[in-house]
DNA sequence: GAGTTTGAAACT
DNA sequence: CAGTTTCAAACTC
């Protein structure tokens, strides 16, 4: 069985494996971290080049620097171009792969504009600035397939991600071998190529004769347009960016570079959204806390894969306006936001630190706890949070990892697996989230941002040790004051104004995992996620029953704490098992985000969210994470619809 | 905006 | 592991 084709196919996606992984000088050296296994992060990557390579015979895609220039030029004829493209092209053309030509040009001419109206200096991301072809193409794949991705909805295939970061690459580097693979891998997805073309292609050109072809895909074509279109929208920032830097960041004045480990793809999403106001506003809001991006430094590949999938996900969220839009005008509000998106995982591009003394290398900062490196609005002094210290920040992130794996998990998680896990809190907690490692709040009885657990937006469970829990998302002792007035009441005690404060705090709270929830829209990436989490943590779960958030891990769900990334994971976890079920937490952050559970847990109205049961399916999941890891890998491009 | 409060993170 | 200190966000005025 072993010298079977599958079997090696597997093998190379197999996480335990060196994966030829694309040096991302932007991220931290995720690599580096006593990262989880690297089960997840293989396949995206590594199966993206891979991909690449095998779509190339399939799939030569002409010049994609000619198109970009040209495509400012809709006074060309359409045989000019199709001409032009021929030429260019040395491989063979395949209809498809022309169709998208079009879109492709689409996405220069608004970067180019981008460009030249965004200041580049808000990118923080340290991210190299590769502006030459083939290195641009290795660096930024990653990052940039994020970018495009955001955008769109339906199906997350992976073949579109590479198209995507296959687009972005081309923007950076046209001339780049590496760029045309990732165009030829575009082709892979049939669906994809149809889409592209409608949009641009014209009657008469090459393409033409493809287009009919496409026919069948007509109508993926035109959903895929229009993602593309919101793509261009919200990211085009982010591309553009990415044009001339690979990896600076989308967020505009907010974004931040990535860091690679936790907030590593989260960092890559704000790249790609323009502003972070836009995508990661709403997502984190819906999503998970801050869902982080969860990955974590110590799961470096896992986080990588879960990035990927993530950004899968959220690429229906970028149409929306997002609340940081709506909450610009006041700085206040817009803080509070990014807060949120922090803690989401993705809106930490949009944190700012005010660190004096910790030099942006604790966890005690707000950016470097999230994985991202500090920027301009950061008021931070002596900060080493940034990439030109990359290399003492990653020395840093080790050392806090190797104290403590899970330091940069996302905090919260989503309680409705706890249930089942823990039937007993489950029914003590209403909310659906939770955070991992619980609060320990004292005076502030929960009902203020300092407890991470009101922060995050959730109730606090057994795992908190906080005195006089009042926490609106959930008490202590199972109680959900959820509802506004029931927590007046009960609140009685406080003064009036505190109350008031309180009550309108949490109604910002609501409101924004309202939108969050609304916004999310749910994604057979976001499946597919689960079920990897749902793996993983169960796994986990029969590996070490110790955790208690590992355990809630195993019901699969994971939430995004909308608010908070912050799953705390437990120091002990030490082990490569501990790692793989870092990694493994993580992961729920990230569905959480896109999954719809996390709408019911962040449900506004305080209502108990009847805890998710796992489904026959999810139960049909346990066994063993790795085992399932491995399984489910291979499986991810199966997900996307390629009909 | 300065000062205070708070609790997590870090340290012992 | 518990206690203490440090730190920066959250909060108050």
């Amino acid at each position: 069985m072993q010298d079977s084709p599958v079997f090696n196919y597997i093998n190379s996606l197999s996480p335990i494996r060196p994966v030829k992984s694309i040096p991302n000088p932007h991220q931290f050296s995720t690599l580096n971290f006593t990262s989880p296994p690297s089960v997840f992060t293989s396949p995206h990557l590594t199966s993206s080049h891979k991909e690449s390579r095998f779509f190339k015979t399939h799939h030569p895609s002409p010049d994609p620097t000619i198109l970009v220039q040209e495509s400012p030029d809709d006074s060309k004829s359409n045989e000019e171009a199709a001409a032009e493209a021929d030429a260019t092209t040395e491989f063979n053309i395949d209809a498809s792969t022309e169709m998208e030509q079009p879109q492709i040009v689409k996405y220069d001419v608004k970067e180019t504009n981008l460009d030249e109206t965004t200041d580049l200096s808000l990118v923080p991301y340290a991210s190299p600035p590769r502006k030459e072809n083939g290195s641009a193409s290795e660096d930024a794949p990653g990052m940039e397939m994020y970018d495009n991705v955001q955008g769109k909805n339906e199906t997350p295939d992976w073949d579109r991600l590479i198209a995507d970061s296959s687009e972005f690459l081309i923007f950076s580097s046209p001339n780049d071998s590496e760029a045309f693979r990732c165009l030829m891998m575009q082709r892979a997805s049939p669906s994809q190529a149809p889409s592209v073309m409608m949009p641009t292609m014209q009657p008469g050109s090459i393409n033409e004769p493809e287009s009919s072809n496409a026919s069948p895909y007509g109508a993926v074509s035109v959903l895929h347009r229009g993602i593309r279109r919101r793509c261009l929208d919200f990211e085009m920032p982010g591309n553009k960016q990415t044009s001339s830097e690979n990896n600076t960041a989308a967020c505009g004045s907010s974004s931040r570079c990535v860091v690679p480990s936790i907030g590593l793809h989260l960092n890559a999403l704000l790249m790609s959204t323009k502003d972070c106001k836009t995508n990661n506003t709403t997502h984190d809001y819906s999503c998970s806390e801050k869902y982080q991006v969860g990955l974590q430094g110590s799961s470096s590949t896992l986080q990588e894969t879960l990035d990927q999938t993530e950004t899968e996900t959220r690429e229906d969220v970028p149409v929306e306006p997002t609340l940081e839009e709506l909450h610009l005008s006041s700085p206040k509000k817009k803080r509070q936001v990014c807060l949120v998106k922090l803690e989401a995982g993705e809106g930490e591009s949009c944190k700012r630190c005010n660190c004096k003394k910790s030099k942006c290398l604790k966890l005690y900062c707000e950016c470097f706890a999230a994985g991202v490196y500090c920027i301009e609005p950061c008021s931070c002094i002596d900060c080493f949070n940034k990439p030109i210290h990359e290399d003492t920040v990653l020395a840093t992130r080790k050392q806090i990892e190797s104290r403590n794996p899970l330091a940069f998990a996302p905090k919260v998680i989503k309680s409705s697996d706890l249930v089942l896990e823990t039937g007993d809190d489950a029914s003590k907690t209403p909310a659906s989230a939770r955070h991992k490692r619980g609060c320990n709040c004292k005076k502030s009885n929960c009902l203020k941002k300092y407890c991470e657990c009101f922060q995050g937006g959730v109730g606090c469970s057994i795992n908190c040790r906080c005195e006089g829990c009042k926490n609106a998302f959930g008490r202590k002792d199972g109680s959900a004051i959820v509802d506004m007035e029931a927590e007046q009441e009960e609140e009685n005690e406080t003064s009036g104004k505190n109350r008031r404060a309180k009550n309108q705090e949490n109604t910002e709270v609501y409101l924004m995992r309202k939108e969050e929830s609304s916004a999310l829209p749910a994604t057979p990436m976001s499946v597919y996620r689960q079920q990897l989490v749902n793996s993983c943590c169960l796994n986990n779960n029969t590996k070490k029953p110790d955790n208690n958030w590992l355990t809630v891990f195993g019901g699969g769900s994971s939430s995004s704490g909308m608010f908070n990334s912050q799953y705390t994971r437990k120091p002990e976890m030490k082990s490569l098992e501990t790692v793989a079920e870092d990694g493994a937490e993580e992961m729920p952050e990230i569905l959480s985000h896109s999954s719809i559970d996390n709408v019911n847990a962040v449900s506004p109205n305080g209502k108990r969210v009847s805890p998710p049961h796992l489904d026959s399916s999810s139960s049909g999941r346990r066994g063993g994470g790795r085992k399932l890891i491995l399984q489910s890998i291979p499986t991810f491009p199966s997900l996307t619809p390629q009909h």
